[in-house]
This record gives structure tokens, C-alpha cells and sequence, in this order.
RNA sequence: GGGGUGGUAGUUAAGUUGGUUCAUAACGCCGGCCUGUCACGCCGGAGGCCGCGGGUUCGAGUCCCGUCCACCCCGCCA
């Protein structure tokens, strides 16, 4: 069986036959795509990933080849030997390859096919669910096919880009050690130290600093990295960065190596020249004119501050939020005049999920003057001074949220991203970059009442709020910098501490004792002793690159083999239970089962 | 942990106030016919635990409770 396969090889895939090549003989190999049959000629569609040729049996060419081709059905694999011909007036301008078509004198069936759960094609409405438990088949379709190779294009440019740069590119190990702070890790137990864990790596961070220490100077990694937390369109639980590390830099040397890559991959996968430098701003900026850290720079609609302007406004909620040290904040939504109470109460349900405990609004009515519930609690002078500050104009809405700072930008900061989509005010195909700078250095979790690392504890803060540090924490600001696309952060990384005196007052000022700190970080804590380099670096998140590159809105499109939201994988039906002997083993007993 | 949407032939969906055109359509599948199709066409056929479990009712795809699964969001993600 399957001598075809012996005898000669494949001269070309199924998608670069064209004019030029006809009188050709050629042999061709893929799935059957689809078959009409005409009684007297069958047509196949032969597919592979380079795309599809018509194939024709006609039995005045073959018969044998004819009367075979009868049986073929959808997704079989067949080899084929034929001479390419002309259509002549049938040309089949939806595909590359229609001018042609192969002329069979010889098919072998390869592998039969059950009929698949699903068509194999573009545009497929089947649920996810299907899909993930073939996901074989699923990765049939062009579309995921496309996905999948753009992804091995970006790795390759990637390698390219850092090479000519100097990088190495070394491995470091995923059996390591679950540390505190930072996401849940996953953890793999130890039949030799029964009882004793490993984690995997939420990311290789301590492993490319000690690798500066070491000498390497400059490396990557296109690296796997695992956290146990629940998912989102944009997060699996083990994903992919291109992992950086250079020493004797400053913050502008790796973004520029990092642009360097964005737009080599830009120009190679999209044919898109990406100009630089890109934009900068800081946290604070960004926080202050967009609400989050990750701003989407694609459309207006920015935040104002109203707090000084709305203090002694008749509206109790605006004066009393901003005497208590909170901040009154709005949002223009320029040119909305015409929505309904029902679409701001729409906007108001939107909010709330983020702590908001209202959203209040005004409307800009044809005579200039306000409406909406809060419009009476504003004087004349002051709605002139709000309306000012806003650039408010006839047929706008405005909207209001007054809380703690922390609250009013996640409400508006998310709603103005809500309403941007809403209104069709985001360009399509655009990729607007920028830079995000200067991040606090320390974050303070109202849960546990401590400051905790807003980046990682290894983050150097800026050289002038050294002395900060343990006197006012919530001040001091890191030499850190996300990399931000479209809204979505693709990066980030930072400047590290090189110092071993800084680096235990860092731990010191997160509330980590000598003992434990030692007992956690003892390596990284020692080496810093024997002479490291100032060094940082950066890492790329490859998942969400991809997904901005490919256009889709989840993260599933650019990965093989994802899992789903409830972290479980579908195909292989992951995680499963051990059993019994392979516990024991393991010195493992199982306390709890959640089915 | 919380909120939302969905689950009916292989696939995607329709199914009203609960009631013998309530189990339906398209695609796919199977059989037959067809020499220029490319979403081929025509004729015929098979295919169902209405996610699962319980309840209300004379009667449940439909109402109620629970549960499982998928997706989106909040929390979480140094």
C-alpha cells in the first residue's frame, strides 16, 4: 500500500501551480477539500496549507484514476500524479491557483477520513467547545493556519533582530522554586524528595539577571511562562515572552532594541513601516488623561479632572468625595446628546463592576443650558467653568464619576475604551504604540494594608527616591516602563537593583525579614555580592503580539493547543487524576476533590 | 469566589401562553442520477437522553430548583 509514496516525490503544494506551469507533470499531496461529482468528470479540491488546486478525473484521460475517485470523500488524504492544464473559460477567480487545474493519471488514497464534526473552512460558526476537542482539525482552517505561521515569522524575526544585536539566546530551567509574591505558581512534586515541590517558572526573571552577573551581557529567551490565575480572552495559564536582559544600560537601550524587533516584525509580517521613536508618557499621565496604565492612544475621549473646579458645587457627593481626598473626574462624550436615559443607565451598570457607585451625567441642550438629574446642583458660573474645562458644546454628555482616584479611573478609564467601541471611534488596521514610564515602584492592597511590589521586588527605583523608600513608599517611582499597543500591554520591564544593600531594604520595605528574605532570595542575594553589572531588560508578551498582528480578539486564535477558562484542555482532557501507585510514589495523599 | 450569555440531529439554528403540523429547517452524512463544476445540480433516505439530576403538572424542549460544560466580564494576574 501507499507505493505512490515510494515511488516519487511531491513536486509542489497546492497552492503555487499557475499559468506559467501549464504541460507540466506534477504530483501533488493533501486533503481532499471537496468533490462534485458530474458522473462522467469528478472535480476535487485538493487542499494543503499553501492553499487549494482543482484537481480533474476525467476518465478520457484515466479511467483507472476516474473510477477510483468515485469513493473519495471530504478530508481523505490522496496523492496525485497529473499534467497541469488551462481552464480555458472556466477560471475560478476566488483562489490563487484558478486559472489551472491538474489532470489526474494517477490518484493514491494515503488515509481515509471519518467526516469531520465540522467544516474545514474559513469562516465556521461552531462552538469553541467543538473546536478545542478537535483542535487537530480545527487547526486545519487557513485562518488558524495563518495565525500559526505569522507566529513562527515573529519568532524568527526575533532571532534575526537580537542576534544582529548581540543577544545569546540561552535556556534556563522550568523545574525551580515557588517563591511569595507574584501570581499562584504551578507546582510539580518531587518523587525523590517526597513531600518537597517544584514550581514552574512564572518567569525565567531571576535566571536572566544571574546571567548578567555571570558575563552574558546581552540575552533572550523565547520563553514559557506559568501562573496559576484565572483566564481572560488575553490570558492562558502558560503563555509565551520573548525574555530580555542586557547590562550596563539605561531604560532607552532596551526600548530601542525592543522597537527595533516591533518594527522588523511589523515590516516582515505586515508589510507596515511602524514609526519611531515611539510615543512616551508616564504612569501618572497616563493614569491622569486615560484612566489605566495601558492606553489606548487610537481615540480621543480623554479624561478630565474636575476635582478643584466641582469643590464647593452644591452637589453633595461631588464636594464631600473631593473633601475626602478623592477626585471628581469626567468624561466628554462629545456629541451624544441624542442617547436615551436607558443607554447612560446602560453606561451606569457598565461602571459599577469597577466600584463605581454611580455615574451622573449632563446633557447640553440645543439652548445651551443642562439637563439631567445633577444639572440643578450647578450654578451658572459653574457650569460655565465645568463646560470650559470639558469643552462642552451643544449636543454633548458629559459624565461624572466621584470616588477615590484609584476607583474613578478604572470606571472611566474602562468605560471610555466601552464607549469607543460602542461609537465605531476606534480605526480599524491602525497600531498606535507608546511607552509608559516612571511606574510607582510600590502598590498599597487595602486587603492585607501593606505595600507589595507593583512591578517585581527586584525593580530598581529612581536613583532620587532611593532615600524615599521606607519613609513614604506610595511616592516612589521605579525605573520601570510598559510598552503598550492599541491598549493592550505587550511588555514590560525595568532597570534592576545591582546592589545587595538596596536590594534588602527593597525587601525590607515590603514587610520580607532578613530571615525570610535570605531563605527566598539567598542566591540572588549572595551573587549580587560577587560583583554584578547594572543590568535590565524587558520581556514581550508573544500571545498578545499575535493576537494584535492577526486581528483576532482572543488569544486562543494564535496559540496550538489552548486551554479553556476553567484551565482545562479539551482534547486531551487535562488535568486528570493520578493513580493510586503514581500518588504513593509521589508521597502525595489527596486531601480535597472538586469532582 | 461573584455577575452575565449560551447548551435542541454530526454542525448551526427555529421552537409562541406548557397541550398529536412538537420534536423542525439548513448544511453535513448515506444511496441513486448527472461531462465543466468550483456553495455544482436533481431524486430518495437515515439520523434525537431537547447538557445532566430533581421538582411542579393530567401533561415539560417550554415553568421552578440544583448541577455540569463553553464563552465574556469583576476579583485575581509581583
Amino acid at each position: 500500500m501507499n507505493r505512490l509514496i515510494h515511488d516519487i516525490k511531491r513536486s509542489h503544494r497546492c497552492g503555487s501551480l499557475r499559468e506559467a506551469d501549464i504541460g507540466i507533470e506534477v504530483v501533488l499531496m493533501g486533503w481532499v477539500h471537496n468533490r462534485r461529482d458530474h458522473g462522467g468528470c469528478v472535480f476535487v479540491d485538493l487542499r494543503d496549507r499553501e492553499g487549494v488546486t482543482q484537481v480533474v478525473f476525467d476518465p478520457e484521460v484515466d479511467k483507472e484514476a476516474h473510477a477510483l475517485s468515485g469513493d473519495l470523500r471530504a478530508e481523505w488524504v490522496i496523492g496525485v500524479v497529473g499534467k497541469v492544464r488551462s481552464r480555458g473559460g472556466n477560471v475560478n477567480p476566488k483562489i490563487k491557483t484558478g486559472a489551472i487545474e491538474v489532470a489526474a493519471v494517477r490518484l493514491e488514497v494515503l488515509a481515509k477520513a471519518k467526516p469531520p464534526p465540522f467544516p474545514i473552512e474559513e469562516e465556521i460558526d461552531t462552538s469553541e467547545e467543538t473546536r478545542l476537542k478537535y483542535r487537530f482539525l480545527d487547526l486545519r482552517r487557513p485562518g488558524l493556519q495563518r495565525n500559526l505561521i505569522l507566529r513562527h515569522q515573529f519568532n524568527q524575526v526575533v532571532r534575526r533582530t537580537l542576534d544582529a544585536e548581540g543577544f545569546l539566546e540561552l535556556e534556563t530551567p522550568f523545574l525551580i522554586k515557588s517563591t511569595p509574591e507574584g501570581a499562584r505558581d504551578y507546582v510539580v512534586p518531587s518523587r525523590v524528595h517526597g513531600g518537597k515541590f517544584f514550581a514552574l517558572p512564572q518567569s525565567p526573571q531571576l535566571f536572566k539577571q544571574l546571567f548578567m552577573v555571570s558575563g552574558f551581557d546581552r540575552y533572550f529567551q523565547i520563553a514559557r511562562c506559568f501562573r496559576d490565575e484565572d483566564l481572560r480572552a488575553e490570558r492562558q495559564p502558560e503563555f509565551t515572552q520573548v525574555d530580555m536582559e542586557m547590562s550596563f544600560i539605561s531604560p532607552a537601550d532596551i526600548q530601542a532594541v525592543v522597537e527595533k524587533i516591533l518594527v522588523e516584525a511589523w515590516r516582515a509580517l505586515l508589510g507596515v513601516e511602524l514609526p519611531t521613536p515611539f510615543q512616551r508618557l508616564s504612569y501618572d499621565e497616563a493614569m491622569a488623561r486615560f484612566g489605566v496604565d495601558a492606553p489606548d492612544l487610537r481615540f480621543g475621549l480623554e479624561l478630565n479632572d474636575l476635582s478643584d473646579t466641582v469643590r464647593a458645587v452644591g452637589f453633595k457627593v461631588f464636594a464631600d468625595t473631593v473633601a475626602a481626598g478623592g477626585v471628581v473626574k469626567a468624561l466628554n462624550l462629545h456629541g451624544t446628546g441624542d442617547w436615551s436615559r436607558k443607554d447612560l443607565e446602560e453606561l451606569e451598570e457598565f461602571v459599577k463592576p469597577y466600584g463605581a457607585k454611580g455615574l451622573a451625567w449632563i446633557k447640553v441642550k440645543e439652548d445651551g443650558s443642562w439637563q439631567g438629574p445633577v444639572a440643578k446642583f450647578f450654578k451658572p458660573e459653574e457650569q460655565a467653568a465645568v463646560a470650559a474645562k470639558l469643552s462642552l458644546a451643544v449636543g454633548d454628555t458629559a459624565v461624572f464619576v466621584a470616588d477615590r482616584a484609584k476607583v474613578a479611573h478604572a470606571a472611566l478609564g474602562n468605560l471610555r475604551k466601552h464607549v469607543a467601541k460602542k461609537r465605531n471611534l476606534i480605526p480599524k488596521g491602525t497600531f498606535r504604540f507608546c511607552w509608559v514610564t516612571e511606574f510607582p515602584l510600590f502598590e498599597y492592597d487595602d486587603e492585607t494594608q501593606r505595600y507589595f511590589a507593583a512591578h517585581h521586588p527586584f525593580t530598581a527605583p529612581q536613583p532620587e527616591h532611593v532615600e524615599a523608600m521606607v519613609k513614604d513608599p506610595g511616592r516612589v517611582k521605579a525605573q520601570a516602563y510598559d510598552i503598550v499597543l492599541n491598549g493592550i500591554e505587550i511588555g514590560g520591564g525595568s532597570i534592576r537593583i545591582h546592589d545587595s544593600v538596596l536590594q534588602q531594604r527593597m525587601f525590607e520595605a515590603l514587610g520580607i525579614g532578613e530571615a525570610e528574605a535570605k531563605a527566598k532570595f539567598g542566591f540572588l542575594l549572595e551573587a549580587l555580592q560577587f560583583g554584578a553589572p547594572p543590568h535590565g531588560g524587558l520581556a514581550l508578551g508573544v500571545d498578545r503580539i499575535m493576537m494584535l498582528i492577526c486581528g483576532t480578539d482572543s488569544i486562543r486564535d494564535v496559540i496550538a493547543f489552548p486551554k479553556t477558562q476553567k484551565q482545562t484542555d479539551l482534547m486531551l482532557d487535562a488535568p486528570a487524576r493520578l493513580d493510586p501507585a503514581q500518588l504513593a510514589e509521589l508521597s502525595i495523599r489527596v486531601a480535597g476533590d472538586k469532582g
